[in-house]
DNA sequence: ATAAAGTATAAAGTTCACTTTAAGTCAAGG
DNA sequence: CCTTGACTTAAAGTGAACTTTATACTTTAT
């Protein structure tokens, strides 16, 4: 059983961070000791690095604890989880080709760039 | 010359939003007319279907307002540009490097649930 | 034994990128 | 003429996701 400061080391998630996504439903079955400080086990490991494998691919908070209370909620929801799943996976999907759509206006602007410097070279203009 | 709704018709973009990004100097030269109304030309559209990339992957708006100040300055600040697009550029191959890992572990969720349906079916579990 | 470091909570604060509001100006149509 | 609709500004408000603060209790090290 690891304490938060352990957790933060090991996830880089900082403290609060640990808290408020506690406190918002995102971690479900985190323990205390008898002091009331919390205690993270093999499995609240594994929620937290799931949990920022969402955030990282632009789940908000909402729909993360949706999934999270369907979870709790037991097997009965194990078709609507899945279905939340593939949805952000198509969502992730869009984002990526979102990004090279742009990426690829980025490199036309560095092309032109390119043709600007060359330009300045030949007119031996120094900049 | 295009009016601001055009403008807003034309690039989905709120009028509001044009005027904020305008305001914070995202925008150089959008022209006005006798009564200070804003006119739109083709190398506004070209400005902002620009800074709509860069917003797309994830410049902030502080950066987008250097590179625009830096592109007032002229010539002299040509290679500096560039090396902000290429910094950019790395930036978003890092961020469609990052989705992808991050897709990898929604998509080992997703094969978790349907190893998870299949035992269900098997044992003639009713979800 | 006691100082320093760690943890807890609730509540307020921060940052970013807009968005909305309030109050006013101006041109065109009935 | 006057109302309607589009435009202007400055300033306040919003939402999301944390982050910081204040206060108090506990554990660890010297």
């Amino acid at each position: 059983m690891l304490t938060i400061k352990k957790v933060t080391e090991i996830t880089g998630i900082a403290a609060p961070t640990l808290r408020y996504y506690e406190k918002e439903g995102l971690l479900p079955h985190v323990k205390r000791n008898e002091n009331g400080k919390r205690l993270y086990d093999e499995e609240d490991l594994s929620w937290i690095h799931f949990v920022t494998a969402l955030r990282a691919t632009g789940m908000p908070i909402a729909r993360i604890q949706k999934y999270v209370y369907l979870y709790k909620e037991g097997d009965s929801t194990i078709s609507e989880r899945k279905l939340m799943m593939l949805n952000h996976k198509k969502e992730i999907e869009r984002s990526i080709r979102d990004l090279y759509f742009n990426l690829d206006k980025i490199n036309y602007k560095l092309a032109l760039y390119d043709v600007l410097e060359s330009q300045i070279e030949r007119t031996s203009i120094k900049i």
